[in-house]
DNA sequence: CCATTTTACGCAAACGGTTTCGTGCCAGGA
DNA sequence: TCCTGGCACGAAACCGTTTGCGTAAAATGG
């Protein structure tokens, strides 16, 4: 087992001194041509690498980026994740991810151990148990060190820092709206608690689209699901108690087990009830018919996410500026609201 | 903007040495009880935390764990990957994730990368570059340096190292079976090529289970499908050539694709054609008719990988043994196998 | 042949901790 | 009064690098 090499080793070896090596294998002109060949050679030929550990003490950077989310098995996040990773790894940084399991307690631990010196810079995407909280000390202990955070999807207000979005409201907007064209009138909407900052604006888009089309907004056409579980019951007393000809649903899920329940009772998609849900994963792509879906740009937002994040950490400013980075949604129109009414 | 705190600040602060300051926080008893109380209380105002990168370099130990993937946006790595950060996140670990994004190369610069220092150990399955290669060297290197090193799903026997698997041959010989046992005859395998030795497995489970009932081994009715985008062309020649009444896919998505198109046709699911998906992910659950598959149980794989590197990285031992795990895949029952011929 | 510049390298501090080994001082015993 | 022992703390080495500066020896110039 050969043990990693370093610089000691190598001097010892060769009979000069720690720091003639450094500056050899930096090519350094300091010092004399054949010295540094035979240091070079030498290393090369122990695969002589820099030990990490000791240059980010050095240079107190890390090349670290820390990366905090509710869950990791979840399209949206995996696909934003995706993207941070690219631009990241193109700049040389490595990505530790942490998942808070949408617990604050975990979100503030992990967030603790990360900040004490492991990476230069967060992105996140709140908890929901942060925002059921609201309380967000621990970001702000954060960005008051001075260490970089970037926030998507899930945000707040409270804490000033980059962020970057899509517009929740303009793509519930887009889809109510696109109902409407195609001749529906009882429009429903399938979503969770308003807490989570998505569903609330999502449900702002979704009131806006109604009123802006002089449709009269019912509370009876509103679902809320508390958990991602899906509760057939809740649904099926839904189905059965309001008439619906449209359904936007805050997440594929919830569309899917709809689409799945109106379909077993006999109604067909989209001619009787259209479906539209947010996040166009996987199972948009591969339900039957193909679920039309307000995409989100999972991996635009993580690239934009990284780059806003490594951009803070790499120059130094006098005036620091933060921005919110909105990104528009898009329509990815499939079966299930094709060959509409009109 | 209060930056970070270190010994250094408290001892000039307290008219201490940085040595005390470092023994009072330990609570040592060499140091006495006044001194202490002050030390702490200071340190408590101001938030003391000790630098990670510090103490990394101090003890040989990062606390992080190098996970590479060939990639996360797909059901199965993630809930793997749920489970490494679990466990090790219970045992004071972080996960740093690099994505091979199946290319050879990435995963090679990657490892070397982390190698330098950074982490304790990698857990990582192969990128199919790196097993259509058969080019281990990079992994040799690793584990030559004494670095442990555990290989999940995708991985070779040219390594020695822990390795957790699930057992692949098994899990299309019970699937296989079950379709005997449901009167199934004309069994087909949709799988992908033959370097991925997962799909080697898989097929050969496949072989076993007809020999074992006396089912003749026909080739025309194993189609394999060279990339993960669906090519309809293909699976529509498929089926017109070939009569099956029974289908297993050695994933889901070439699963759904497939049901959908002989749904397309006219046939009945399971009535006709039943079929059975390996990776027991969201298309499976929410498939309609829900995907009978074979569960691979990712999370737990990931939690035994992430201990048995825990195990290798904290225990000094003289003779390095090394296990492979192998976990029984379960079948799943769902409406794709249910009311069958029999 | 001596003074000065250049060459080629080493010393040491620094990054932020931990830990071993002193050591000054005070109290107590002879 | 002197020796001894223990208490409470500090000095210094170490982890692996980088880098500014100092300095012998060699080269140059006069």
């Amino acid at each position: 087992m050969k043990r990693k090499i370093t610089l000691k080793h190598i001097a010892r070896e060769l009979g000069v001194s720690i720091s003639t090596v450094s500056k050899a294998l930096k090519n350094s002109e300091e010092i004399g041509a054949e010295t540094k060949v035979k240091i070079q050679a030498y290393a090369k030929l122990h695969n002589y690498k820099p030990n990490n550990i000791a240059i980010s003490l050095k240079n107190k950077r890390t090349k670290n980026i820390g990366v905090i989310i509710p869950d990791i098995v979840h399209h949206f996040f995996t696909t934003v994740f995706r993207g941070i990773e690219k631009y990241a790894n193109g700049k040389g940084y490595n990505v530790i991810v942490c998942l808070s399991d949408e617990s604050f307690d975990k979100e503030v631990i992990n967030m603790e151990l990360l900040a004490n010196g492991s990476i230069d810079g967060f992105i996140m995407a709140l908890s929901s148990g942060t925002q059921l909280k609201g309380d967000y000390t621990h970001l702000k202990e954060v960005t008051d060190q001075g260490i970089p955070l970037v926030l998507f999807d899930r945000v707040t207000d409270e804490i000033t820092c980059d962020k970057v979005v899509i517009n929740d409201k303009e793509g519930a907007y887009q889809a109510v709206t696109k109902f409407i064209k195609d001749g529906r009138k009882k429009i429903a909407l399938i979503t969770t608690d308003e807490y989570i900052s998505v569903s609330r604006d999502r449900t702002a888009g979704y009131k806006q689209a109604l009123l802006d089309h002089d449709l009269e907004f019912d509370e009876e056409l509103i679902l809320k699901l508390p958990t991602m579980e899906i509760d057939e019951n809740a649904i099926a007393s839904f189905f059965s108690n309001a008439e619906v000809d449209a359904v936007l649903c805050v997440n594929e899920v919830f569309a899917i087990a709809s689409m799945r329940y109106v379909k077993a009772k006999g109604h067909n998609i989209p001619e009787d009830i259209s479906f539209i849900g947010f996040t166009d994963g996987i199972l948009s792509k591969y339900a039957n018919p193909g679920l039309t879906a307000v995409a989100q740009h999972g991996e635009e937002m993580g690239e934009i996410a990284a780059q806003m994040l490594i951009e803070k950490i790499e120059v130094e400013v006098e005036e620091e500026t933060y921005v919110t980075k909105v990104l528009a949604p898009t329509l990815i129109e499939r079966g299930s609201t094709r060959n509409n009414k009109v």
